[in-house]
DNA sequence: ATAAGCACGC
DNA sequence: GACGTACGTGCTTATA
C-alpha cells in the first residue's frame, strides 16, 4: 500500500540498461538468437540501438515448422521443453496496475530475464535440430529475411493527410445524420441503428415486415447485409439502414480512427505486419490494420485518398500481381488451356466464360464473364454449389451445372485438386512450392461433414494462396535490397497480400518502377508468365 | 473482459 | 434438415 499513487519508483533506467548492452547488440560479429527479433529491434532502435546479426528467431522457427498453433515462448518452452514459464502479468501485474520492469529491482528481474534467455537458446537447439532441410532453407532464404524488411517497413510508416480525413467526417457526419432521420422517420420511433438486435426488433417486430430468406442467427433476427439487401428491393427503410451501416463502418473504423494514430515524432502511421499469424503463410496487419482499406464502393474508396506522400516531391507507387492465384493454379495443375491462356495473355475470365457458356471468345456478354469470373474465384477456395449459388444468386442446381462445366474444361485441374487433397489425406498437410506446409491434423478424416470438407478446401486453397505469400516475399527482399542498394530514398510502406506499395521521389519514379517489376517477376518462376500492373499517382487511390 | 454480429480487405 | 469459399482485423453493442 505505501506505493500508492504519485511516485513510481524507478530502479533502473530503460537507457542504463541499452547502454550496458549496446556494444553487444550493435557488434555484427557477435550472433544473435531471438525470440520475435523484430519486436526487439524495434524497442532498442528506440532507444538509438541496433540489432545486428539476428542469425536466428524462435518464433519464427515454430511458425514454419507448423503454423497452426501459437508461437509464444511459453507455450512453446511448455510443449518442446517441458518448462512451465513464470508469466510477465506475474511478475509485472496487469491492466492498469501493471508495472514495467524498471520499476522493480535488478536482481527481481534478473531471473525472468535470464529464464526467457535460456529458454530461447533451448529452444533454438531444439528447432534447428528438428526443421529440416526445406524449412531451414524456407526460415533462411525467406523468413529470417523478411523480418529485417518488414521492420524498416513498420519504421518509415505512411503519410496520412489528415486535414483531408477532417473534412471527409464532418461530411460524412452530416449524410449519417440525414440518413438517421429518414430512417427514424420511416420506422415511427428513434432506436440504436448500430445495434443489430434492435434494427431486427424494429423491421421484424415493430414494422412487420418479411424476409424470404433466412434471417435468423442463434440469438435472434439477422440483419446482415444478405438480409437487408433482399429487404431493400421492396423497403426502403432497409436500404437506408443499409447506406447507414457503410457509412458508419467506414468513419469508425478508418476515418476518425487513422488521424489518431499518426504518431507525433514523425507524423506517420505504423502499422505491425505480423509474420506468424496466418496458417496459409500471408501476413497480417495490426493496430491498424493497413490490409483492410476500402477499395470496392467509392465512398470506402475516397479513404485511399489519404494515403500520401510526405511531400509534393514523391508519388505513392502500387505494383500488384495479375491473377497470381489463379496462375499459380495453372502452373501446378498444368491445364493446357488455362496455362495457354495465360502465356497468350487473355483475359481468363472471358477464356471460362467462352467455354463454359459454349459460345465463341467474342460473344462473351459482360453477364457471363462476371458468372466465369465468380466461378474462377470459387475454385481457388474449393467453393461448393451453395457458395457459387449465394455468390450469383442462382439455385445451387445451376450452380453445379457451371461447376461441372467447369471441370469438363479444364479437366486437369478436376486432377490437380483431386490429388491435393489425397495428399493431404495421406500425409496430413499440404504445402507451398517452397515447403511452407499447413498441418490438418484428425479434421480431414472427422466423422463430422463439416469440418471435413472444409479441411478439404483449405487443403486445396492453402498452397495456391500460401505459395503467393512466398513469391511476395521473396520479391519483398529483393526490391527492398535494391532499394537500399541504389534508391535509399525510395521506400517500401505497405504489402496487400498481392500488391506493393512504395513512396518514390519523382525523379527516380522510373527507374524504381522498373526494378519493382523486376523484383516482383522473380525471373518468372512459374510454368505460366508472372505479371505485374505498376501505376503511381499522388495518392494511393490515383496509384491503382 | 468477452462474445456476438457485422463488415472491410485479398 | 442443416450446412455448405480461403485467410485475416476491428468496430459496436450487449452481457457479465
Amino acid at each position: 500500500m505505501e506505493e500508492q499513487v504519485s511516485e513510481k519508483k524507478v530502479y533502473f533506467t530503460v537507457e542504463e540498461l541499452i547502454n550496458i548492452l549496446k556494444p553487444i547488440f550493435e557488434d555484427e560479429n557477435i550472433a544473435k538468437i531471438s525470440h520475435n527479433a523484430k519486436f526487439l529491434m524495434h524497442l532498442l532502435k528506440n532507444h538509438n540501438c541496433e540489432l545486428n546479426s539476428i542469425i536466428f528467431d524462435t518464433m519464427l522457427a515454430d511458425y514454419i515448422k507448423d503454423s497452426s498453433f501459437k508461437h509464444g515462448l511459453k507455450q512453446q518452452a511448455l510443449s518442446y521443453l517441458q518448462y512451465d514459464m513464470q508469466d510477465a502479468s506475474e511478475l509485472l501485474g496487469k491492466g492498469k496496475m501493471m508495472k514495467t520492469v524498471c520499476e522493480l529491482p535488478l536482481h527481481d528481474v534478473f531471473d525472468y530475464f535470464t529464464n526467457d534467455a535460456f529458454a530461447i537458446l533451448k529452444l533454438a537447439k531444439y528447432h534447428i535440430e528438428n526443421l529440416t532441410e526445406k524449412e531451414i532453407n524456407l526460415f533462411y532464404e525467406i523468413e529470417l529475411p523478411l523480418t529485417k524488411v518488414l521492420f524498416e517497413m513498420e519504421r518509415n510508416g505512411v503519410s496520412i493527410d489528415t486535414k483531408y480525413l477532417k473534412e471527409f467526417s464532418d461530411n460524412i457526419d452530416i449524410q449519417i445524420k440525414d440518413l438517421e432521420k429518414n430512417i427514424f422517420e420511416i420506422a415511427g420511433c428513434e432506436f440504436n441503428i448500430n445495434s443489430p438486435k434492435q434494427v431486427g426488433e424494429v423491421l421484424f417486430e415493430k414494422l412487420g415486415l418479411k424476409s424470404k430468406g433466412k434471417n435468423k442467427t442463434k440469438t435472434g433476427y439477422s440483419t446482415s447485409a444478405e438480409v437487408l439487401e433482399e429487404l431493400a428491393v421492396e423497403y426502403e427503410i432497409a436500404k437506408l439502414i443499409l447506406e447507414h451501416r457503410h457509412l458508419n463502418k467506414i468513419k469508425s473504423t478508418y476515418i476518425d480512427v487513422l488521424p489518431e494514430l499518426v504518431s507525433t515524432k514523425d507524423k506517420r502511421v505504423h502499422t505491425t505486419f505480423n509474420q506468424t499469424i496466418t496458417t496459409t503463410g500471408r501476413l497480417s496487419s495490426s493496430n491498424p490494420n493497413l490490409q483492410n482499406i476500402p477499395a470496392r464502393t467509392e465512398i470506402g474508396n475516397n479513404i485511399r485518398k489519404a494515403f500520401i506522400p510526405e511531400n509534393e516531391n514523391s508519388v505513392i507507387l502500387a505494383a500488384d500481381y495479375s491473377q497470381i492465384e489463379l496462375r499459380l493454379l495453372a502452373h501446378y495443375s498444368d491445364d493446357p488451356i488455362l496455362t495457354s491462356a495465360f502465356i497468350n495473355n487473355e483475359d481468363i475470365h472471358a477464356t471460362t466464360a467462352a467455354k463454359i457458356f459454349n459460345v465463341k471468345q467474342e460473344e462473351v456478354t459482360k453477364d457471363m464473364r462476371r458468372k466465369a469470373k465468380a466461378v474462377n474465384f470459387g475454385i481457388i477456395y474449393g467453393q461448393t454449389r451453395y457458395g457459387l449459388s449465394e455468390a450469383l444468386s442462382i439455385t445451387p442446381q445451376e450452380a453445379q451445372e457451371f461447376i461441372d462445366k467447369y471441370f469438363e474444361t479444364y479437366p486437369k485441374i478436376k486432377e490437380y485438386m483431386e490429388t491435393t487433397k489425397l495428399f493431404a489425406i495421406q500425409n496430413g498437410y499440404v504445402e507451398t512450392l517452397y515447403g511452407r506446409k499447413r498441418y490438418f491434423g484428425n479434421e480431414l478424416n472427422s466423422s463430422n461433414k463439416n469440418i471435413r470438407e472444409f479441411a478439404q478446401r483449405a487443403a486445396i486453397n492453402a498452397p495456391l494462396q500460401g505459395t503467393a505469400a512466398d513469391l511476395i516475399k521473396i520479391a519483398m527482399i529483393n526490391l527492398n535490397k535494391g532499394l537500399n542498394d541504389k534508391f535509399k530514398s525510395a521506400k517500401m510502406i505497405l504489402q496487400v497480400h498481392d500488391e506493393l506499395i512504395i513512396e518514390v521521389p519523382n525523379d527516380i519514379v522510373k527507374d524504381v518502377a522498373e526494378l519493382t517489376i523486376k523484383s516482383m517477376e522473380l525471373s518468372q518462376p512459374l510454368n505460366v508468365p508472372l505479371v505485374v500492373d505498376l501505376n503511381y499517382g499522388k495518392n494511393w487511390k490515383e496509384a491503382k
